[in-house]
DNA sequence: AACAATACGGAACACGGTTCCGCTTTGGCA
DNA sequence: TGCCAAAGCGGAACCGTGTTCCGTATTGTT
């Protein structure tokens, strides 16, 4: 309790006041320059918008990925506080699940380059890859479950390859105007529907 | 007519012998190394597997993605003859266009990171994109519109999302053993049939 | 055999992530 | 208030890529 209290909700201990104002620059900073030239913006780039050098970055953030998981992680918990919300307030469990997906599709496709970012491989971003999956992967079995307990859906695919193949059918989605993310995400949820 | 009429298969017009046997040269090391190091392999380690210079291979193939093209051309003039075949040969277009994605999944996933750079995006492979394309589209158009004519398959889905889609789908399959990128595939073209 | 055209090798460049280190700022303490 | 060690900072430097450039070697024609 050394600190007056407001935390930038981030794991902020650092003690230097200097310092918690560069990080919060630098997520203002990042936060900005993805939404205008996307995730896979050079470091140097958020580094000159937010008027420090890279060294800085990488003192807060070890390494790139981490910079993008620090700027998104309010929505992915969003995203994951979500799951169960939707599974008490739609009337079926694939309802459910298709809004939770909806709401993924959209955070993935609205930040420029975010989806491609997330396959396994693409070296020095398997923390970003981690962190999705620790987050979002329970959520997403769970309304998996729940839908199959229901009998609403078959069995076969289970959420991790789920949420992979949505991961994968929304890269460069939002830089493709003939190229619709969100409907081929949905074909892909109808086809887990029991035929019956 | 000042050449002797013996060509590598290929556009092969150029006249010196040591540059078409580099030529080929090129092709074996660059297929030898996507087999071991996946597609992204370094131009450098190409050039080191084949015994030449970097500058060989760019006077040769003026960008990374056009040797990739070179070394796979064969497969994919195959992938797309097969198409009009299989549709003489399958019971129905549906069945047809099954099998055809089954041949281009196949294709895909066996290349190492070869899906990976068929996205919009990732500069430089414009080529590659282009090419793919340019062969693949119609083929997959034909067959859709077959099974759209036998009234097999719901519309609202064109080649061109249907090819992304699958090519997104196989990204990072081969490197990820829970992940099957088959299975998404089968179920997307299933999703495709009309419900009733 | 000589020479011009062609091709070659690999050093050099552009560019991106990351590391390193000398200098500056901060803040506790006298 | 002034001092100083610790903490933080900037950006040059490093490494790994794709690509370009140019002096040199090879080819084949006269």
């Amino acid at each position: 309790m050394n600190d007056s209290g407001h935390s930038t909700g981030s794991a902020a201990g650092s003690k230097r006041k200097d310092a918690l104002r560069n990080q919060q620059t630098l997520l203002d900073a990042a936060a900005s320059v993805f939404v205008t030239s996307g995730v896979e913006a050079p470091v140097r780039d958020i580094a000159a918008e937010a008027g420090v050098g890279t060294g800085t970055i990488y003192r807060h953030f070890p390494t790139r990925a981490d910079l993008i998981i620090a700027v998104y992680r309010h929505q992915v918990e969003a995203c994951a506080e979500a799951g169960p919300d939707l599974l008490t307030t739609c009337p079926t469990p694939h309802a459910a699940l298709e809004r939770w997906v909806d709401l993924f599709v959209d955070f993935l496709v609205t930040k420029h380059g975010l989806a491609a970012v997330l396959r396994t491989d693409s070296s020095g971003f398997e923390t970003l890859h981690a962190y999705f999956l620790d987050r979002l992967l329970p959520v997403c079995a769970q309304l998996l479950d729940a839908a199959a307990a229901s009998g609403e859906i078959r069995p076969g695919i289970d959420a991790y390859q789920l949420m992979r193949g949505i991961g994968n059918l929304c890269i460069g989605a939002e830089s493709d105007p003939r190229y619709d993310a969100r409907r081929l995400v949905a074909l892909l949820v109808a086809g887990l529907r029991r035929p019956s």
